[in-house]
RNA sequence: GCAUCGAUGGUCUAGUGGCAUGACUUAGGCCUUCCAAGCCUAUAGCCCGGGUUCAAUUCCCGGUCGAUGCACCA
């Protein structure tokens, strides 16, 4: 093994030159926080993607939506996130350095600094000594600098728009209409792949922090008092490491639990978010992360948003950027579905049917109308109604109307006490939400994948890229590019394409030369047909990481890749 | 956003106030019977804008991108 020093920068070498990722339009000189996915990258994603698809969407049953990357300012007034996703700043004027308010203030000792108005924030900064120069600040303007990138929709007296911050935000806006298709049951969950945008002040670190970024993010709705996962015996004894509050506070390594225990022993607050603790550990190992490479790290009680019940984060380490949070797993509560009841005054409520209706014993008033009109005429309507909210003494009833407290007689209104049955009730589901990050995923797999080994006193570049993940699964190649070999190996090649896999046809350079580019770009097998071909029909199958062949028969060898790639037949069995 | 440093074909690199090196890669050809062999040929470059100058890739200023530190990271 060759010393991983800078492995960043080689990856991100061969991912420019091979055509996996650019910096976004060059010519122009590029934008820090975003960027091109070339013909390999896009391929590979939609792979990464699939794999997603075949975890969440296949075997899950949430099935997937697709909403506006625009948002209207209501959904995300709702949200939190035009009000919250904004830090308060100010300049110095002295060095112009950007400084967080709340923080200058906070530093000098001035409590509740952030829940100051910047108005407030402004007067207190005003005899505060800017931490970079030691300037004095004087008067300075405080803002709100919001991460959401603002737009205007429509020409004239336009309506605000934001891009949105994330994808789950299209999940609870269309939480009736998804409710009905699920036939008013709970738990049922949709998901969304798609691109999601902060106006990060300042993103480095390559493709780690991207102003627009892919998020993969579902929002499983269920019952508030049933947090059981009903597959949860598939992960019940799957062991994932976990860091949580307790191991951080003692500095110790992380647990390496079964999610039965996990669960029991109260370090996950329930099945539900430990359920996909496991499954996010099984989905990124099968992307190929690397699994001791990964850990779930609990959010500490102050990181936590007030309204999560319990949150990990997936951290994937890079040899560059160290711990890196790349998929987030919440306990969301009915936070966000209260928020969107508040902001839009529609019920996002579930009634939920008891098994068998429950008797309940209640006692209903009966206003007489024909005797309460006559005598309270305009206020008749609003004493009736409130009768039937309140429960008469013996004497009559008092009600109060307009701070007015009127006496009710008992001989203008009926009780009666019944019994009726009560079908159901009504409940706010709570949110469990994994959010990946697929452009971070996209990076840990490059940089787990990447290896160069010593072949004959030469550097050996490849990317042992699982196959399921792979741009390219096959390579063809003649071994002459003459002779009747091309168009052997060309018919080899169509075969396998309409077996439905990618396969790159080569006929150029010495065949050594291309097996080291199909290594590099991390294609699994290749088929090379030689002049053995033309008498017994058989090419040679190679496998990218043992470089081994094997002699197999031409007929049939688009199954069998396929069979390779998929992963139900294994290379050393043959 | 601030400070420091950097930017030469696709990649790595030499060098310069006056015709810009070499290697690798790539493409075409010759050769070649399984892991970057060899030979010939070709394509391709001084980050962008302004200034100084007869002349700027080179010097100066501004910007972009990248690295590092600070700040920021719901």
């Amino acid at each position: 093994m060759i010393a991983m020093s800078d492995v960043y920068d080689k990856i991100m070498d061969l991912a420019k030159r091979r055509g996996f990722i650019w910096p976004t339009s060059e010519c122009y000189g590029s934008v820090a926080g975003f960027i091109d996915y070339g013909p390999l990258g896009s391929m590979m994603k939609r792979r990464i993607e699939n794999v997603w698809r075949k975890f969440y969407v296949v075997r899950e049953g949430y099935y997937e939506i697709e909403c506006p990357t625009i948002g209207q300012e209501d959904i995300f007034i709702a949200s939190g996130h035009v009000k919250g996703f904004s830090d308060k700043m100010c300049q110095c004027p002295h060095c112009r350095e950007y400084l967080r308010a709340d923080h200058v203030a906070e530093a000098h000792d001035i409590h509740n600094a952030s829940s100051m108005s910047a108005e407030k924030l402004a007067e207190v900064l005003c005899a505060l000594c800017c931490p970079a120069c030691e300037e004095e600040l004087g008067p300075v303007e405080v803002f709100n600098f919001n991460l959401m990138f603002q737009t205007a929709i429509g020409p004239g007296s336009q309506r605000t728009g934001y891009l949105r911050p994330e994808t789950a935000q299209g999940m609870f806006t269309d939480f009736q209409r998804l409710l009905r298709f699920y036939r008013d049951k709970l738990p049922f969950g949709a998901v969304q792949i798609g691109k999601s945008y902060r106006n990060e002040i300042s993103p480095r670190q390559g493709m780690i922090r991207l102003r627009e970024f892919t998020q993969a993010e579902a929002e499983i709705f269920v019952h508030p008092a049933e947090k059981n996962h009903p597959a949860f015996p598939r992960y019940a004894d799957y062991r994932v490491p976990l860091l949580g509050i307790q191991q951080q506070e003692d500095c110790t390594e992380p647990l390496f639990v079964s999610m039965r225990d996990a669960v029991q022993q109260g370090i996950v607050a329930n099945e539900y978010v430990a359920y996909y603790l496991a499954l996010t550990h099984d989905l990124l190992a099968a992307i190929g992360v690397r699994p001791d490479k990964m850990r779930f790290r609990q959010h500490l009680p102050d990181e936590r948003a007030h309204y999560a019940e319990d949150c990990w984060d997936a951290e994937v380490f890079s040899e560059r950027f160290g711990w890196v949070e790349t998929v987030g797993i919440a306990d969301r509560t009915d936070y966000d579905i209260k928020a969107h009841e508040r902001q839009s005054g529609q019920s996002f409520a579930v009634f939920i049917q008891y098994d068998t209706p429950q008797k309940v014993n209640r006692v209903r008033v009966t206003p007489d109308m024909g005797a309460l009109g006559p005598k309270f005429r305009g206020k008749a309507k609003a004493i009736a109604d409130a009768l039937c909210e309140c429960i008469p003494g013996p004497e009559g009833a008092t009600v109060t109307i307009d701070g007015e407290e009127i006496f009710i007689p008992p001989e203008l209104y009926k009780v009666r006490e019944e019994t009726v049955d009560v079908p159901g009730e009504e409940v706010t589901p709570h949110v469990i939400e994994p959010s990946y990050g697929i452009d971070r995923m996209i990076y840990a797999v490059l940089e787990h994948s990447y290896d160069e080994e010593m072949v004959d006193d030469e550097e050996r570049k490849v990317l042992r890229l699982t196959p399921a993940v792979a741009p390219i699964q096959v390579a063809v190649f003649p071994l002459m590019n003459r002779d009747g070999l091309p168009e052997i190996a060309l018919d080899i090649a169509e075969k396998i394409r309409i077996a439905g896999l990618v396969a790159d046809y080569d006929d150029s350079g010495a065949i050594g030369r291309r097996y080291r580019r199909q290594d590099e770009i991390g294609t699994p097998f290749a088929i090379t047909v030689d002049y053995d071909t033309k008498e017994d029909h058989t090419v040679t199958l190679r496998d990218r990481d043992s470089m081994q062949q094997a002699r197999v028969p031409a007929e049939g060898i688009d199954a069998l890749v396929r069979s390779l790639v998929e992963g139900t037949r294994m290379f050393q069995e043959l």
